[in-house]
DNA sequence: GGAATCATGTGAT
DNA sequence: ATCACATGATTCC
């Protein structure tokens, strides 16, 4: 082999492919459960059974930063910092229940619709609902679309994708669904290449939930890129600021991971409270934010 | 710094 | 009605 081969990976973003994640994955996770010892970065690539500089090199590829910086990035400290820069731009042209409008919402480009009450209330009846599992930066990808646009994306560790699957399809119980990877692996290019994110075509995004939730996910979907906000700061925004609890259960609904961003959600003292489909996932999607601001 | 405790709005049963 | 929460503030160690 010559020279070149080695650089046979585009060095131009990050490759959309899963493949870096599960190990990333596994590092995130011995670093956060035992940051009482501090393991170093031999001791972590010893127990994956992987060389120091080979570990290093698949996260910084992934990440954008190295191990070292990577656990900074994702620190109380950095939190805060994340929190306390930016307002909410406060109320901007507010939607309708069940009228979709354009905005410019999210680094994503994105037009949301809601559901009407209506078809909230048929719990997904009369819908028909095609998925796909696909892989990401994050995990193995599950992503649910209607024909009028993206209406749900998950997340599954490996062999957990039935779980996922049960998991999203509880929500819409009513619904009829239908595997249709072809269709569904549109949005995983729109969706996970930043390439296309600011482009001309905006991405279609389709809220089912209560009247409450939708108007906490619009409210997300505000915050730009590598920021964060508190649950109050969210409660605040949809003008119920004693209702921040509520809005906890409603972000944990989110049903459209990711791109409806949740993961930019954080207790009041920068902690990270919870996340549906595991902190360490959140973890790893704030830093490789972090990392790729 | 925690741990315990309270007020709290929403959504599911 | 009642219960479980991805909260937050307060009040103790």
């Amino acid at each position: 082999m010559n020279a070149l081969a080695q650089i046979d990976s585009p060095p131009i973003d990050v490759t959309p492919d899963g493949s870096d994640y599960e190990t990333v994955r596994r590092v995130i996770e011995m670093i956060t459960l035992d940051y009482r010892d501090q393991p170093s970065l031999e001791a972590i690539a010893f127990e994956l059974g992987q060389s120091p500089t080979q570990l290093q090199k698949v996260f910084t590829r992934w990440a954008g930063l190295s191990p070292k910086a990577f656990l900074q990035a994702v620190t109380l400290d950095h939190a805060k910092r994340l929190l306390g820069k930016e307002e909410l731009p406060l109320l901007e042209a507010s939607y309708e229940l069940g009228l979709s409008g354009p905005g410019r919402l999210h680094d994503l480009f994105v037009t949301h619709e809601a559901m009407s009450p209506g078809e909230w209330k048929a719990r997904g009846g009369g819908l028909t609902i095609r998925y796909g599992f696909h892989p990401s930066p994050f995990g193995e990808a599950l992503v649910m679309a209607t024909d009028r646009g993206l209406s749900g994306l998950a997340f599954a560790d490996l062999g957990q994708e039935q779980a996922a699957l049960d998991d999203m399809m509880r929500r819409w119980p009513n619904a009829e669904y239908v595997a249709d990877q072809e269709m569904t692996a549109s949005y995983v290019g729109r969706v996970f290449d930043r390439a296309n994110w600011s482009c001309d075509r905006p991405l279609k995004v389709v809220l089912i939930g209560t009247d409450f939730q939708v108007r906490v996910w619009q409210s997300l979907l505000k915050i730009p890129f590598g920021k964060a906000v508190t649950y109050s700061d969210v409660a605040n925004d949809i003008g119920q600021p004693t209702a921040s609890r509520a809005v906890g259960a409603a972000v944990g609904a989110n049903p459209i991971s990711f791109v409806v961003p949740c993961h930019r959600a954080l207790g009041k003292s920068g902690a990270l409270t919870g996340y549906h489909w595991g902190l360490t996932r959140k973890r790893a999607i704030l830093g490789w934010e972090a990392g790729n601001a």
